[in-house]
DNA sequence: CCCCAGTCCTGCGGGC
DNA sequence: TGCCCGCAGGACTGGG
């Protein structure tokens, strides 16, 4: 399930694109219901033969690839995509192949087992348009302790919910939310209003925290190893996971406490209720 | 403002 | 051994 860390890694690991035209595109063929494209395939491809790749970016768990000619893919993964430059973990689920010449790279893939991602192509300039800030919130690398209060501090959602909600802030999911809170000591049903501003300092630090030892160790692989970098590699981060699958384990934290798992806003979510009291 | 259920989609594992 | 079913959940939508 890529989430920021993922999303993040994905990004560092094909910079090798920058510099590479694109030569050719295409959808491979397969038993499989397509993913979303837009446009259509033949305007897609239209659009993007010849480019040159200038920049790769991130939009919270959106990967951007940019081109000299101001157009921008967006490639969302959603629980299963991945964005590859090696063999993919296997050939049918390869969703979309560019590929590439004049750089260190032949090809790009996109790879989704589910296929509940997609792969969008926009004007460059028309990207703010499609993903306003009140459907995107600031990242949750580089949201201040200020910020992220102003803007969860009066609401009346459970804490994880509203840590998730990426109008608020752009990049945290289901496993990274558990793993924060259990950080922050914060239990993840308490309402955000009741959160005093020590509290909202101590969410923040661990915010930042997770997510860059996560993005250090390149993202968390889990058991049904979907998970892969761009060279189709394990992350290790799962190894440091304190709370996330792991019910009725003992706390790595206090060493008395058991993990418990309950269900909020129809997602699993983990903590420690020893260490996250309230 | 917030919650809930439904939608998309495939693979896996539990139960019988 | 094989089949069915529930479950996993990110983003989004519609109804309460």
């Amino acid at each position: 399930m890529p989430e920021l860390p993922e999303v993040e890694t994905m990004r560092r690991g094909i910079g090798p694109v920058v510099g590479c035209r694109i030569v050719a595109l295409h959808t491979p063929r397969n038993s499989l219901k397509p993913i979303r494209l837009a446009p259509r395939l033949g305007a897609f491809r239209a659009r993007l033969l010849g480019q040159v790749v200038t920049e790769i970016g991130r939009l919270g768990k959106r990967v951007l690839v940019h081109t000299a000619g101001g157009e921008t893919m967006v490639f969302e993964p959603r629980m299963t995509g991945l964005v590859l430059l090696a063999d993919p973990p296997d050939g049918a689920h390869v969703r979309l192949e560019l590929q590439l010449s004049g750089g260190d790279v032949s090809r790009l893939l996109y790879w989704d087992r589910r296929g509940l991602g997609s792969v969008v192509l926009l004007r460059t300039d028309e990207l703010l348009q499609h993903f306003p800030p009140d459907r995107v919130g600031p990242d949750a690398l580089t949201i201040s302790a200020r910020d992220l209060q102003t803007r969860l501090g009066t609401s009346r959602r459970a804490i994880k919910v509203a840590l998730m909600d990426q109008r608020a802030l752009a990049g945290v999911g289901n496993l990274y939310a558990s793993e924060i809170l259990h950080f922050a000591k914060v239990s993840p049903a308490q309402m955000c209003h009741r959160l005093d501003t020590a509290d909202w300092r101590r969410v923040h630090r661990s915010l930042r925290q997770v997510l860059r030892a996560a993005i250090r160790y390149e993202g968390s692989t889990l058991n049904d190893g979907t998970y892969r970098n761009a060279l189709n590699q394990q992350g290790s981060y799962q190894a440091h996971h304190l709370v996330y699958a792991r019910a009725g384990a003992e706390c790595l934290t206090c060493g008395s406490g058991r993990i418990v798992r309950m269900v909020q806003a129809q997602r699993s979510t983990f903590y420690c209720p020893v260490c996250q009291p309230r």
